[in-house]
DNA sequence: AGTCAACTTGCAACCGAGTTGCATGATAAA
DNA sequence: TTTATCATGCAACTCGGTTGCAAGTTGACT
């Protein structure tokens, strides 16, 4: 049994082959993936629908098995993600528009809010150039 | 002649009254609204067409009177910004979806990218409660 | 003033990511 | 094996935002 139908049946769900290859395509990648990017990897052995392809994502963030990012340009990004969920720092290149997931920097920023508000949980996002941008081509 | 006026020539523009009425609904904004928010209000004095509404927004942003901020709801919201551009962070309340500028909390993190990325800017987004969503209802 | 180029506005049509409804297919429990 | 539940696929839809284009303004320059 593969690690991740493993993952999908801990979580207390199906492991339907949809479900199995999307995960098994978040965990092969090395950015976090938009819902386009994941059809078309996808459409290589198989077609799914573009539809089940949303909801078994939804699923999956459900399931606390993926992660799902908010970025600029009004499209989701969707990450496969570890046992723990932590509090981790996206990156953002501002050259591609990958968005890479930066586990070790952890945010220690100065938490003093303004009276009234509650702190509930904080992101934070770096914008910049990824190592593959930033490598000038010969 | 009105602050806002002021400030549209300033920024070597032409002020014209769609652009006063958007500037001037923003600086007397407590939180970032949203193009519809800012719609609704527009719409008590007089008729602004969506399509102008969105470019004034371009404008400003563009003559950085504005500030355009990405949020989870896939929906921009704006807000008018003050002479200098400072990275400050966001405050999204879970409850209202408020988007709240925290002028005063400027994050102060530890840089430590992984080798190869390079540092461009940085955006902290913190959810919680607004103080109106805070303060319990008798 | 009169002319002309550049800019702004409004309308309509469009785009694309994401959602909903519903019928069909698979699965697991009884 | 029957039945209730869940998963999938298709089509149509929603909605924030964009684009093209024609008409209206503005400002600068004779």
């Amino acid at each position: 049994m593969s690690p991740t139908t493993e993952a999908l049946i801990l979580s207390r769900g199906r492991a339907t082959p949809a479900r199995v290859r999307v995960l098994d395509c978040l965990l092969r990648a090395t950015s976090a993936l938009t819902h386009g990017e994941l059809e078309e990897r996808l459409a290589r052995d198989g077609t799914l629908d573009r539809v089940t392809l949303y909801r078994v994502l939804d699923w999956l963030v459900e399931q606390g098995l993926a992660h799902k990012i908010s970025g600029e340009d009004r499209v989701w990004r969707f990450n496969a993600v570890g046992r723990e969920e932590h509090g981790h720092a996206h990156f953002r290149c501002t050259r591609c528009g990958q968005v890479f997931c930066l586990d070790d920097l952890r945010p220690s920023f100065a938490l003093a809010l303004p009276p009234g508000y509650v702190f509930g949980s904080a992101e934070l996002t770096i914008r910049g150039l990824c190592p593959a941008c930033n490598t000038p081509r010969v």
